[in-house]
DNA sequence: TAAATAGGTCACAAGGTCAA
DNA sequence: TTGACCTTGTGACCTATTTA
């Protein structure tokens, strides 16, 4: 019975989730068409509400991938499907960042077998997450949001697990600096002000502690990177084929797909900054240095921690080795 | 790893290029259907562009050839895929004539030692072609064109250079004079309209020099020789088994291919000039006569010319003893 | 008799169409 | 706007044939 509707049986896979051909052509149409409004009763419809079944789409892991027309300036309908899929799957992370809980603790590669979306749970209301909450409900909703799309379901289980492995995390300092943005700070911080790093840490200068709060938050200010640039250049940043250890076949898919989103990327800087978009491309494009030197610089404080007082409790996501 | 799309692991040989089993089906698929349109992005699309990944199979240099119903008119799905097929690589070798070089001077006996295309580069923009790299170029896409076939895939080492040393100077002249033809010319010239034969040449009478640079394309400007008629032709007469020293084994698999392709081009003919067709066939395999003609006075006339003064630079692929 | 390769078949997913 | 139905391209898998 398709999950979507409850009314239908499932087709097949569609889209990259288990539904019925209606949902299906409900899912395609509104990513073209955009024709939503808000829920009126904010959820919990019971039927007939077309923006709780496109809801109900995306938590069932629902994807569009454009294959062609990237390069077409007068045909943008697959962009900025692409573009609308990305920002209801954002704002389904960010729902579950600041209102769920995740039970368990999987390793990546447990994760990676799970077929669909990840289980989360609500979180109590006035819920006090401390340091270690935040920083594994932001790593694992980067991880199911990741682990949506057809570049990662098309991979092996090995070469998916080195993928996710080696890119949640980065993703989620984006996201950070991202939130950062959005609210007008300098620094990286959890959505309730919790600061990213614990406050005992020793033997670095504040200047190096800052450097991480600070660095990618204020080159993201500094370029003002907008909403759909930040969801574009996540997806050519982590479908990255030059990962160690990675199978031929998954190279390849991982490169056809980088292509596929880095064309998006520059149609999008085109069609919005004209003369100037190929330079924004690679002003965005030079982020990623950023972000890199920012994972290296927290996993440089995480060992030098761990040597004064072996950590307990570090969540299996979080063992890279 | 497949070459062609770069997903998946190679299955085997396929229509002679290594590939996988995905792209085998494409590829013939796309001979038989047709249903194949112009780039949008002109080349270097990534995936889903059925249209370069067909361009890639043929750089990879897939061939396909009929074995039976070419003598069946209701049946002319094997001939027109093989037309289709032929025009795909006479564009690729016509676009390497006019925008590649390449690097090298390696003997036709050398040539054959590689499996698979040749591999050229890109002619830089404005490059100002002389005489003689016209001449190497089009001598050796003529030996990557001919190289292709399955004929002469078959063949022994030996025997395959033997074939390639004797017939892909009488190719080139042929593809010279359908050029010719194309440009409403009665004289073959190279693409930028150098003359074929050096200023300098002495001993000869200027009528003789106009029969090299005329007789031939006068005779195809006369018979409006087509497209899929020189590409069949070509096939007729330069899978030849009347060359001296080929092996017994070689000799028989000529035999069989050149009756294969003589029959494509006898079906060809009674499809298209119904009972002018056995008429046509014999008017068009009368060109070789010419063709020969022509190469004995080009070799004359070269021979005569070293006698001047010595030749130096000749590229090795035109060493004929 | 085992391999390699040409060619056939079918279920699947993307996307289009049209009556309700 | 919907969803049943249709069309198309695809690739995994299968079979037939040939040759070492």
């Amino acid at each position: 019975m398709c999950s979507i509707c409850n009314v239908r049986v499932i087709s097949g896979y569609s889209y990259g989730a288990l539904c019925c051909g209606a949902c299906k052509m409900f899912f395609r149409r509104v990513l073209f068409v955009k024709n939503i409004e808000n829920c009126r009763r904010n959820g919990n419809c019971t039927r007939k509400c077309r923006y709780c079944r496109f809801k109900k789409c995306i938590k069932a892991g629902m994807t569009y991938t454009p294959t062609e027309n990237l390069f077409d300036m007068n045909n943008t309908d697959s962009l900025s499907a692409l573009i609308f899929n990305l920002s209801h799957q954002e704002s389904h992370r960010d729902f579950q960042l600041n209102n769920c809980l995740f039970a368990g603790d999987p390793t990546v590669a447990e994760l990676c077998r799970i077929q669909g979306p990840l289980t989360f749970y609500p979180r109590p209301i006035n819920y006090q997450m401390n340091l270690a909450e935040w920083v594994f409900i932001t790593g694992i909703t980067s991880l199911d949001y990741l682990k949506k799309f057809i570049h990662v379901n098309m991979l092996n289980e090995s070469d998916r697990a080195i993928l996710l492995k080696f890119t949640f995390f980065d993703f989620s300092i984006f996201t950070d600096s991202m939130r950062a943005q959005n609210r007008n700070q300098e620094y990286i911080s959890f959505p309730d002000g919790t600061d990213v790093i614990k406050a005992e840490v020793v033997g670095v200068t504040d200047n190096f502690i800052n450097g991480i709060r600070c660095r990618l938050a204020a080159r993201i200010n500094e370029l003002k990177v907008t909403k759909e640039e930040f969801l574009l250049l996540a997806l050519v940043f982590f479908c990255n084929p030059a990962l160690p250890n990675l199978s031929d076949s998954g190279r390849g898919i991982l490169n056809s797909y980088q292509k596929i989103y880095s064309s998006a990327l520059l149609q999008y800087c085109l069609l919005t900054y004209q003369q100037l978009g190929p330079s924004r491309f690679t002003d965005l494009l030079s982020v990623y240095q950023i972000i890199a030197k920012t994972r290296m610089d927290i996993s440089y404080l995480f060992i030098l921690n761990t040597m004064h007082r072996p950590c307990t409790g570090l969540k299996k996501i979080y063992v890279f080795r």
